[in-house]
DNA sequence: AGCCATGCACCG
DNA sequence: CGGTGCATGGCT
């Protein structure tokens, strides 16, 4: 989180994973972006030398322009497979329709590596391991309705959510939650029902709407 | 109709 | 047997 948790409530953070493409501009989160990438993902540093594969990268880029518009891939045949490159500068971004994550690097060719700087790059992305706690539920229909509210994991509640004062009846408390664009949604937390479980109410009929989700889409929280 | 609460029942 | 999805009911 960029800010601790102060008064009353706690804080955690709120993120969609959809499918899109867009620009954006803020800056981002990084916990939050990784932990929306997912475990797999392992970004390089700014500074490190990378290895760059053109047709790899234009295949990806294929595959995602598909659902979009039937745009123009350039070719470069005359290409090498892989190209030695320096990485200049690593930029996290989230689609602003659909929370979709993705980073955009600035890659100069160079013409050789050193072996000392190679050793160094690869040591650099080994290490890089935060592993934030968060967890990830995909929606049911019940949690999109308009009818209801949204049932949290017992687990995930327990690890991620600020404790529950449960000398209350019902134990409750206010959450406030910061999403990929630094935008805050406030969600009630309650505990309660028989057999007891944790639920956000009061707030997340707003969350639905506003990120425009649907039962199969999934919500991470991180702390 | 939207929103919050409760209880049942299914499923691991 | 615990956890949670879903049906249902009440209130606004």
């Amino acid at each position: 989180m960029k800010s601790p948790a102060t008064g009353a409530g706690g804080t955690a953070s709120a993120a969609t994973a959809t499918n899109g493409e867009g620009v954006e501009k803020k800056s981002i989160n990084p916990e939050l972006w990784q932990a929306c990438a997912g475990p797999l993902v392992n970004l390089p540093a700014a500074g490190t030398h990378v290895v760059y594969f053109p047709q790899g990268h234009s295949e990806q880029v294929a595959a995602s322009m598909k659902k979009d518009v039937d745009a123009q891939i350039p070719n470069y045949p005359n290409l090498p497979s892989k190209l030695l490159c320096l990485l200049h500068n690593v930029t996290l971004h989230a689609d602003p329709e659909t929370d979709e994550v993705y980073a955009q690097m600035t890659l100069q060719p160079v013409s050789s590596f050193d072996k000392d700087a190679l050793l160094r790059s690869d040591l650099a992305l080994k290490s890089n391991k935060p592993q934030t706690e968060f967890f990830c539920k995909t929606l049911t229909a019940s949690d999109t309705s308009t009818h209801g509210g949204f049932s949290v994991p017992r687990r995930a509640a327990e690890k991620i959510f600020p404790p529950l004062d449960f000398s209350m009846q019902p134990p409750a408390q206010e959450l406030v939650a910061r999403d990929l664009h630094d935008n805050v949604w406030t969600f009630r937390h309650i505990y309660r029902g028989q057999p007891k479980r944790h639920l956000l109410t009061t707030g997340w009929s707003l969350f639905i709407s506003g990120k425009r989700l649907f039962a199969g889409d999934s919500v991470l929280f991180i702390r």
